[in-house]
RNA sequence: GGUCGCGUAGCUCAGUUGGAUAGAGCAUCUGCCUUCUAAGCAGACGGUCACAGGUUCGAAUCCUGUCGCGAUCACCA
């Protein structure tokens, strides 16, 4: 059982037998190092319950501890603080009962918990990855995999935006410009072939405003009559009456994107259990919205466009179809949220991993979700996160300012490579396993660096300022884990012995240890709960610095028994796998060596 | 202008049910590799927690207002 647990029933006995009071909670917080002891009540929260001097219940509570738990060793009190000494052989037991899990920390799915189903990535297809895809895919993949780790069943997904205006620009300017270059002739990826026609379609556009402008157009005259935007429009009507050519086009050029794609999703190292299209779910909403009509929820403008008014919740009226019966974006989330319950009927909830320039989007989504009386609405979350900036501003693909996710990756991989060469410690490692090494180490950088902070706050990435190595990073992680693996790889002890709490002396270092290994469940839960891969980065950070701290002050296998060598040997294998599993959640790969 | 989010050390960030003297990393400076990997450890320096009020025994945290930054307020997605 949970150290906290058990205080907190001691902790209420003792209120009650030496107070007469009935506590509700017991307040826990990490001593401080300067004091002594392991773990701290907090006094002051109990005052409105038992009436008294902090520091004499305080003394009363740690006296009644002392007589009647075997944890408790001693106790002092600082002001409303009570520290609390709890016994070596408890950390002991403690370990030896965590220390042959495999998923230590991960709860199993629970058949009749709902599942959730987490949708990321969902890029548009006209041109490739860049760093905010990046941070999309890497928050939504590791939220994914601390939702399983919490005990859910979970489903990935995404909504690819394969049609639309954006698409045939894109498709024009190939057409127009192209020469019949594919990706074959050129050696480019798909992804960035159709990217560079997107990029060329808003150049010669730009060029025709600057002509009719010349001309003596005002400028949105010349906005809206550039005949290439004219002939892209054209091009979208043609695609939505299944023109034939204009869909094999369109066929051939999403097939492009979509291999390219598939590499930047592999190198990123994330995957899906089912993708959903625009074009076959772009239409899906409109029978709910008819029905959302007959049930009042929606109404009808003499235009015939329709409508929900949120003004009672506080929000504007939204339109939810247009006047020529066609779909709007949230005419299609409408849609593609109630076929996923469908496709899925276990699906209790789902996550939305989208920017936060979303934010009014995906609140009146899930408002017009509970009006029309889905029961999983209450369970529909918009992990929102803030945009990556750079110095310039905003990343801009059709002006050539982003930060390319293959570029990045490789650039990663690189400065990784630089580094351990420098460094020179891969002796005997082949060519092929240094640059395996490299490029999980370079990715353990780039992963980590996004994902320790908070999702809503903005990201202000700059291409100068080269991401650290060093400090509170991923490699600094993985370097701890390949120290680990290197201890045991020399070592023969047998970790499943089980050494009794008499048989050891406990090191403070040890202590501190065990006591940052006790949090890490929680801390998963805890992760689940907030949606917030930032929680377990955090966690494996302290805890990495807790066990350096070990290492380099106590000696492992130099220790002075054979006993103490075996339980630091297996301290530090079920500290590697902490690790793992921790950075497992965050979709970061640990080395043997580095 | 309305709404939402953010503002903590020179820089990047922790600090979640309100709790002790606000913590890390980078940068700068000091020590530590004949002993398990120095991508490390030990330490120093660095703060009016944007500002002003309020609630509370106690506020970076909750409330109100002000300022700054960002997003959003399309029959675009």
């Amino acid at each position: 059982m949970n150290l906290q647990d058990i205080l907190t029933t001691q902790i209420k006995s003792a209120v009650k037998s030496n107070f007469n009071a009935d506590l509700e909670s017991v307040e826990f917080q990490a001593t401080r190092k300067e004091f002594p002891g392991d773990i701290t009540v907090v006094v002051f929260s109990m005052l409105r319950v038992v009436k008294g001097n902090p520091v004499q219940i305080g003394e009363s509570i740690g006296n009644y501890l002392v007589e009647n738990v075997n944890e408790v060793e001693g106790f002092n009190v600082v002001k409303g603080f009570l520290n609390l000494e709890i016994s070596a052989s408890y950390f002991v037991d403690f370990f030896n009962a965590i220390k042959d899990k495999t998923t230590y920390g991960f709860e199993d799915a629970i058949a009749e918990n709902d599942a959730v189903m987490v949708e990321y990535s969902s890029p548009n297809t006209n041109k490739p990855l860049h760093l905010g895809h990046i941070r999309n895919n890497l928050l939504g993949y590791s939220v994914a995999e601390i939702l399983k780790a919490s005990g859910k069943k979970v489903y990935k997904t995404q909504i690819i935006n394969d049609r639309g205006i954006h698409i045939c620009k894109s498709m024009l300017a190939w057409q127009k410009f192209g020469n019949n270059e594919t990706p074959e002739t050129t050696g480019l990826k798909g992804d960035k072939l159709v990217g560079n026609y997107y990029v060329k379609f808003d150049q010669e556009y730009k060029k025709e405003i600057e002509n009719l402008k010349a001309s003596g157009k005002t400028e949105d005259e010349a906005k809206k009559e550039a005949p290439i935007l004219v002939e892209a429009q054209e091009m979208l009507k043609k695609w939505e009456a299944g023109d034939e050519d204009v869909v094999a086009l369109w066929s051939k050029m999403n097939g492009w994107v979509y291999d390219g794609f598939e590499v930047t999703y592999n190198n990123l190292g994330v995957d899906f259990d089912k993708l959903y299209y625009e074009s076959e779910t772009y239409l899906l909403g409109k029978e709910f919205v008819s029905e959302g009509l007959k049930s009042g929820v929606f109404y009808k403008r003499e235009d015939g466009s329709v409508w929900c008014d949120l003004t009672d919740d506080g929000l504007d009226e939204k339109i939810v179809l247009r006047a020529d019966g066609t779909a709007v974006y949230m005419t299609q989330d409408i849609g593609t949220a109630i076929q996923r319950i469908k496709d899925f009927p276990d699906v209790g909830g789902m996550v939305y991993t989208v920017g936060n320039e979303q934010d009014y989007h995906f609140q009146v989504l899930f408002l017009i979700l509970k009006k029309l009386g889905f029961d999983w609405a209450k369970n529909l979350y918009h992990l929102s996160y803030g945009m990556v900036d750079l110095p310039s501003g905003k990343m801009k693909s059709r002006e050539g300012t982003v930060v390319d996710a293959d570029d990045l990756i490789a650039d990663m991989a690189t400065t990784a490579k630089t580094i351990s060469e420098e460094l020179g410690k891969l002796d005997g490692y082949s060519k092929e396993e240094k640059e395996e090494l490299y490029k999980t180490i370079g990715l353990g950088a780039l992963k980590y660096y996004i994902l320790k902070v908070d999702p809503k706050k903005r990201i202000l990435f700059d291409p100068k300022e080269s991401i650290d190595f060093q400090g509170n990073t991923g490699p600094f992680i993985q370097y701890t884990y390949a120290r680990i693996q290197s201890i045991l790889r020399k070592s023969d002890i047998d970790t499943s012995v089980k050494l009794d709490a008499n048989e050891v002396e406990l090191h403070e270092k040890e202590r501190e240890l065990i006591k940052q290994l006790q949090l890490f469940p929680d801390t998963v839960q805890q992760a689940a709960a907030q949606h917030s891969p930032a929680l377990i980065a955090n966690y494996t950070y302290d805890l990495v610095k807790a066990f350096n701290s070990f290492y380099q002050n106590v000696s492992i296998l130099g220790a002075d028994t054979k006993n103490e060598i075996i339980f630091r040997v297996q301290l530090s294998n079920t500290v590697a796998k902490t690790i793992k599993n921790a950075f497992s959640l965050l979709g970061i790969n640990v080395p043997e060596r580095m």
